[in-house]
DNA sequence: GTGAGTGGGTTTCAAAATGCAACTGAGGAG
DNA sequence: CTCCTCAGTTGCATTTTGAAACCCACTCAC
């Protein structure tokens, strides 16, 4: 990852990840959509903008450009490590929005056998978190 | 929720969520602040701006406004039901930014007395989520 | 060898969103 | 009176966005 930053970890993040596009490209990516056109075409993100955003996530860690050609040099975008660990961040905003949003919701499958729905719990005693397991200890920098 | 959307659940949520502060309002509900200029103040959000987000989070259902002072009117902004289900998105978000951004990782309790480390997990198996289980079948509209 | 297609972009330019600062308006405190 | 609080709104300059066209190096079909 570049850089440190300060103050809330959900601001920082939103610096990397928070504009627009980025997140339905990085969906993609988990999609196992790889290619700058392919993108194109699956999130209707102007080609320009996502270009912008590709940049900016690859300069932040978050993905990798890949040539898989030579003359005339083409690549690909992949997830790094960093990368691979938004899966909950992206899980998280599609089981909302199959929840309250969608018409019909979209099934996805846990390699368990049934159908994917996700919830955050505690890692330690593997409850689910609540609104009052969040304190408030950040304001941002006067 | 105000409208059915069709295609990809988190591409709809994006639409109600995705904007620039609205995520950084939404954490300073789940914190418990609901004013307008504590929100402005810890957020960092311009003044014009949070108001039109505040808005159109109100249209969709993700918070409401309460009068909570007659001559002059003064209100203050809280979760709905729906609202209070996007923990999870903050959550991993927080995580995520905790883990790979900020310099002090910052520390979250959850009520079962140890420190809140989110994960995402599959709520029938509790195995956790991985890429794999995750499969493309949302094209945007041709 | 010419014309169409592929793939990963960049350029151009207009329209829309953002952000800063100042202002408002109804009351309360000193 | 005068200053302060709170929840905004207004005006205007700056930034970002987005649609469309273009570019370039190559390949493939004719």
């Amino acid at each position: 990852m570049r850089s440190d930053r300060e103050g809330c970890p959900a601001a920082a993040a939103l610096e990397v990840i928070g504009e627009r596009w980025s997140l339905l490209a990085l969906r993609e990516l988990f999609y196992g959509v790889h290619r700058f056109d392919r993108i194109v075409e699956r999130t209707g993100a102007p080609r320009n903008i996502l270009s912008t955003r590709l940049r900016h996530l690859e300069d932040e860690g978050v993905l990798e450009r890949r040539r898989y050609q030579e003359a005339p040099a083409r690549y690909e975008y992949h997830l790094t490590e960093a990368g691979k660990t938004l899966l909950p961040v992206v899980l998280a905003l599609m089981a909302w929005g199959n929840d309250h949003l969608v018409r019909e919701p979209k099934l996805m499958h846990h390699t368990c056998g049934s159908d994917l729905r996700a919830v955050t719990v505690c890692a330690d005693c593997g409850g689910e978190a609540h609104a009052e397991d969040v304190t408030a200890p950040w304001v941002r920098p006067a």
